[in-house]
DNA sequence: AAAACAAATAATGTCGACATTTTTATTTTT
DNA sequence: AAAAATAAAAATGTCGACATTATTTGTTTT
């Protein structure tokens, strides 16, 4: 370090710029910067407690994540939404997540299996408790995503779960900017567990034709929801 | 510029970070520098005549395209080769290049049909005349490449299409190290002319299981002849 | 001579400084 | 007053400098 004042984040053993590279991604991807905004240099700079090098370092990963767009001697910027883009995102995660299904139905073995069952567990014993806390929401999600990850895990193919994490971090964007501002409804956890037991149901049973018609109606949902909410967001 | 004696590349209108990215990332794909080889940055500043922000900057993406990886206080190396990787990145590949072809045959139009015959006479034309020529054999790469991204092109999806793109770059790398150390055939390319006329057939009469079958055929034959030569060139 | 330790050399990661460009504010002109 | 021209301010992109950390070389000890 150039200077002892300088250990601004929690995980030593990185970089700066790795370190701020999960802090601007999360900030992003919750909306805290809203899309088309300004990144200016001396506000993050106060942000992070760092200087420009590894922000631009940073800054150059989410662009190949095409999470910002630069211009040249006009700086960066996060990435616009619209709505062509959020229903590719979504189609394409669709087929992607569907992909790694029928891979992981191939080559899935037991522990496999038993992998998906804890989640589903967890999941479950999450969702029972519906408070609405924001922050009870916020592990529910967690699990739900560690519950979706369990499957396609089984897929076995690092390459391919590369590209579904990328897809999935570009449409949280979205839903994010969704549920800021629609309140959850309690029956959604009651017909969400319904999907999970199906599609649980016809993963054991190596039914790769039902299970990936399934989770493609189960990624799509929120995707239809948000094609009638976006044009006002877009606007306001 | 904060020297008047800085203007290292011909595309202006980029800054240096875009501009040394390219440069690098051919660097590494072709094999120019080696698999697991450390990139000292005393040597990249005198190859690309660059400072080190720039160079930092362009390694920053090809670590998200996973071409380099960095440890801390270590600087950063080409990302290693090993067999796993690229059986996984050629069966992704296929699996992704056959999505895209699926998907282009239910929405690909004229346009996309008139495209395909275009590229297809182009490549013809460049593999009647097999000189061997290094040159040429570049030229006929081009058209190849050129050929199959008009067939993808019609699944009308940024977001699959990039995905592809990224796929085909980390393959290629495998395939430039194949071509350094195995003449080509001549009788290749009439074999590989063979399979794209079978391949147009199938996408014209809109065939997506025969489509599919073909390119998968066609994208993994390569992989299988690296899967013997690979181990001999790992070791030396 | 091999191992353990110390000194030097080299390489990395970060910041501040500065030239260049873009944006905003002000003045002038028709 | 609106438009054009000019001046001022702010922001970007790059490099050199420097502290920190790795690596290599040299020396001492057993």
């Amino acid at each position: 370090m150039a200077d002892s004042a300088q250990q601004p984040a929690t995980e030593s053993g990185d970089n700066f710029a790795s370190q701020v590279l999960g802090s601007l991604k999360q900030d992003i991807l919750s909306g805290y910067f809203s899309p088309g905004e300004k990144l200016r240099m001396n506000r993050l700079k106060e942000r992070y407690q760092v200087g420009v090098s590894p922000l631009r370092e940073a800054l150059s990963q989410l662009l190949v994540e095409q999470l910002v767009i630069v211009e040249n001697q006009r700086g960066f910027t996060v990435h616009p939404i619209s709505m062509e883009e959020m229903l590719d995102i979504y189609e394409t995660r669709a087929h992607i997540e569907a992909l790694c299904i029928s891979q992981a139905i191939e080559k899935g073995d037991d522990e496999w299996e038993a992998n998906i069952l804890a989640a589903a567990h967890r999941l479950k014993k999450s969702g029972d408790l519906i408070d609405k806390q924001a922050d009870e929401l916020q592990e529910w999600e967690v699990r739900h995503q560690a519950f979706h990850s369990a499957i396609a895990q089984g897929c076995n193919s690092p390459t391919l779960l590369h590209v579904r994490r990328s897809l999935y971090e570009k449409a949280s964007r979205y839903r994010n900017l969704w549920l800021k501002h629609n309140m959850v409804d309690g029956t959604m956890f009651d017909a969400n567990q319904k999907e999970h037991d199906e599609l649980i149901d016809a993963l054991l049973k190596r039914d790769t034709a039902r299970a990936t018609a399934l989770i493609r109606q189960h990624l799509l949902s929120p995707s239809k929801a948000l094609k009638e909410t976006l044009p006002s967001l877009l606007e306001g």
